[in-house]
RNA sequence: UGUCCGAUGGUGUAGUGGUAGCACAGCAGAUUUUGGUUCUGUUAGCCCAGGUUCGAACCCUGGUCGGAUAACCA
């Protein structure tokens, strides 16, 4: 597929607060290059909102001639898995990024561990025999001052004896934890002497059996972002409170100085952006896959038939900036569609068949008409689509009795088949419950290709399959996966599960030109004024299967609905 | 209730003491062999109150509202 260039719209751009930093940062020398990090935690699979960081992270290093890490913060094993690892690396992949390095959290134990020990040293660090609940009270409210650990002032020996021994597995879970010592009085709750180390007997995805000590993201992240000389560590705002403690660590122990920089996360209307809401969707079934078309993972997208062109395309339209947001999800659809309409081949399918009989086309004729691939690229060429006397059309394009302006078939009235003939009802047949099944119609010879010689037009065009030639499939069409702007609000005793929007997914049969039978897994096409599709990864020759991406926008039946609103 | 962060059309996002701009969405029109695309026009905004200033979205003070934060999660 053509990737057309959608940066240039990019290069005027005013800079956003991180460039800002950045562009300071090597204007004065602070540094030569840029080194940023996407560091997630492989206990899902990847999301929009990852996307966003990743466009960040990626973006910034290439703007400012930098480099990407990526690493996995696999620093608790009960909840990670190699899955995911793997799924992260394909989805950054697909989105078209590169990582300069791929490293782990877990790489950094050993050195995480030795810089423990030496906290232990400087009297910063100490090991902590209260249960959790005794931590918690202790911890003190907002508004109290926490109380210091009945153990805070074991001895530097002491603490470094209980350390090791935590480490050679001397302890159950929650016997023994590693604290910083700080100040229980802090008005900042997470310098209140955090946690350092638990004990978790849990085998790593990596590690094994190596450790029954895991490091928490506080000790483990601005440390292994130092030690990869990561220049801009980008979060999202909850980590706002985190950074004085990012910064003790650093300082304590006179390692690189990495900083943090925090911005607002994306929020997307109709869409629920939590890993463990993710993850609760799969697990219960109320979606099929992580790749399920209608989740908002960077895999469901793609999947659904999204390219990685509109998603960064999105990324970067919707700016960076560190107040709460919503993004309206017709932006995301903007962007589809803006790319997709420059380079997916136009074909025509019917959804819901109509047949119709052209009384006056010869019996057993055939035809080879000329269509275009796509009118916004020339260089997509043509191709031949088969005529014939018994085509289908969407029933949605016939009405009996039409409304005013209905540019569409109606009894008595003209319109163009796309790229074959004017054609006018003559008949309507229907079975005995009166249903509509059959149309009986007249062509205008004269008028082959679309146009008619003596010049009359008609204002509508519609398009159609023949019914000899077309090719059955199976089409998956989806909506919202939620009702409602915002899942997440939910009436007492409710949850965001209540908001599940049943006829989110429907199937059905359609019917196709020969031409998309050839299609390969991921194409992408518009079928002609029904939306942009793509071949699914269940597609076969003789099974076809079509996702629907989105579809066209549609003045016409926005129209009427508002008009059957009034009524 | 402490601390921190934030507040610009419906939704995002610029504007950093001098005419509030852009995108999406909406609306209207033109073009169109997709009721698509494209093009044109248009509706709509600085949280509030004081202060500084010739001049404030921007600086100061005080409010208001929203969010984050009190896992041995990340």
């Amino acid at each position: 597929m053509d990737t057309p260039n959608l940066s240039d719209k990019t290069e005027k751009k005013p800079l956003n607060f991180l460039e800002e930093i950045i562009e300071n940062d090597l204007k004065t020398g602070k540094y030569k290059s840029i080194l940023t990090r996407f560091p997630p935690e492989p206990n899902g699979y990847l999301h929009i909102g990852h996307a966003k960081s990743i466009c960040l992270n990626f973006g910034l290093a290439q703007k400012y001639g930098g480099k990407t890490n990526l690493r996995f913060d696999d620093t608790n094993p009960v909840k990670e898995d190699v899955e995911y690892v793997n799924s992260i690396k394909e989805d950054i992949q697909w989105l078209g990024f590169q990582w300069a390095a791929e490293y782990y959290a877990s790489d950094y134990f050993e050195q995480l561990y030795d810089w423990a020990v030496l906290l232990i040293k400087k009297d910063l660090a100490y090991v902590d025999d209260q249960t959790l609940e005794e931590i918690r009270q202790n911890r003190g409210t907002v508004t109290e001052p926490g109380k210091d650990s009945p153990f805070r002032n074991r001895s530097v020996e002491e603490n470094l004896d209980l350390f090791a021994r935590m480490r050679a597995g001397e302890f159950k879970e929650g016997d023994k934890i590693l604290r910083a010592k700080i100040d229980m009085a802090h008005s900042n709750m997470h310098m209140r002497d955090p946690i350092l180390y638990r004990i978790i007997h849990a085998e790593h995805h990596r590690t094994g059996d190596k450790w029954c000590i895991y490091p928490m993201y506080d000790y483990a992240h601005g440390q292994s972002d130092s030690l990869e000389n990561i220049t801009h560590s980008i979060c999202t705002l909850e980590f706002d409170v985190h950074r004085p403690l990012y910064d003790w660590f650093i300082e304590k122990l006179e390692i690189f100085p990495s900083h943090q920089y925090e911005f607002a996360r994306l929020n997307l209307t109709h869409t629920v952006m939590s890993k463990r809401k993710l993850l609760q969707l799969v697990k219960e079934n109320h979606v099929n896959s992580w790749d399920d078309p209608r989740m908002p993972t960077i895999s469901g997208f793609r999947r659904r038939g999204y390219t990685p062109e509109s998603i960064r395309n999105f990324c970067d339209t919707i700016g960076v900036a560190k107040r709460d947001n919503v993004i309206d999800y017709s932006l995301l659809e903007f962007s589809l569609r803006e790319h997709l309409n420059k380079v997916a081949l136009r074909r025509m399918a019917v959804l819901n068949p109509l047949k119709v009989v052209i009384t006056n086309y010869p019996d057993n004729q055939t035809e080879e008409l000329d269509a275009v691939n796509n009118p916004e690229d020339p260089n997509a060429g043509e191709r031949k689509v088969s005529f014939g006397k018994e085509i289908y059309i969407e029933q949605d394009d016939f009405m009996e009795n039409p409304p005013k302006k209905y540019f569409r078939l109606a009894p008595g009235q003209e319109v163009r088949l796309r790229y074959a003939y004017f054609i006018t009802c003559q008949e309507v047949i229907k079975d005995e419950k009166g249903n509509i099944i059959e149309l009986r119609c007249t062509y205008d010879p004269a008028s082959r290709g679309g146009n008619s010689p003596d010049g009359r037009k008609v204002k509508g065009t519609i398009h159609w399959v023949s019914a000899k030639h077309a090719v059955k499939a199976e089409a998956r069409l989806f909506d919202k996966l939620f009702n409602g702007i915002n899942p997440e609000e939910v009436e007492e005793g409710k949850t965001f599960l209540d908001n599940i929007n049943p006829d989110s997914l429907q199937i059905q049969e359609c019917l196709l030109e020969p031409a998309l039978a050839e299609a390969k897994v991921m194409d992408k096409f518009q079928f002609e004024r029904l939306g942009y599709f793509c071949a699914d990864y269940d597609f076969t020759a003789e099974k076809p299967v079509f996702n629907r991406t989105c579809t066209l926008k549609d003045s016409w039946s926005k129209e009427q609905k508002e008009s059957e609103a009034i009524k």
